[in-house]
DNA sequence: ATACGATGTCCAGCAAGCTTGACAATAGGC
DNA sequence: GCCTATTGTCAAGCTTGCTGGACATCGTAT
């Protein structure tokens, strides 16, 4: 599952640990999500939705 | 992490298994996230929204 | 040259998602 | 009465998501 958070944190100048902070996960996990790793659980990917103003389905896409 | 997973599937007339039939997960699955045990993975959670032809935003409510 | 921020990755451990197999309770049709 | 479909739930086991701590690399600034 492809996601666009290195993008989104680009368009707003966000490192990987302030976009951990403003959704209160570690570093890694941001990081591991960010390469594809794994994917996040979905109270989490609401989260990311919500700090970046977009829906679930703008970040993440149906890749496979 | 609420869900409209069993009026979705009233108005479909699909029991437990016809949806876990079609999401390609065991009953118990649907089971648990119907009655609130544990939430989809975000994966899951897209094959929800693709058997219901609906976003999961349509889906899922934040209610934390 | 060295210090620092940012990123990628590994590990060990715990929590959550998902599985099969099983059993009980209810409702409806015969 | 019995049979079947449906739903709820439990247990044990495997996989995935998430953690803190650690370490290496790279780029930039001093």
């Amino acid at each position: 599952m492809k996601n666009r958070l290195k993008v989104l944190r680009a368009e707003r100048d966000w490192s990987q640990q302030d976009l951990a902070t403003r959704l209160e996960v570690s570093r890694q996990s941001v990081n591991a999500i960010e390469t594809g790793r794994y994917d996040p659980s979905l109270p989490l990917a609401f989260r990311i939705a919500d700090v970046f103003g977009l829906t679930i389905e703008e970040i993440f896409l149906r890749t496979e």
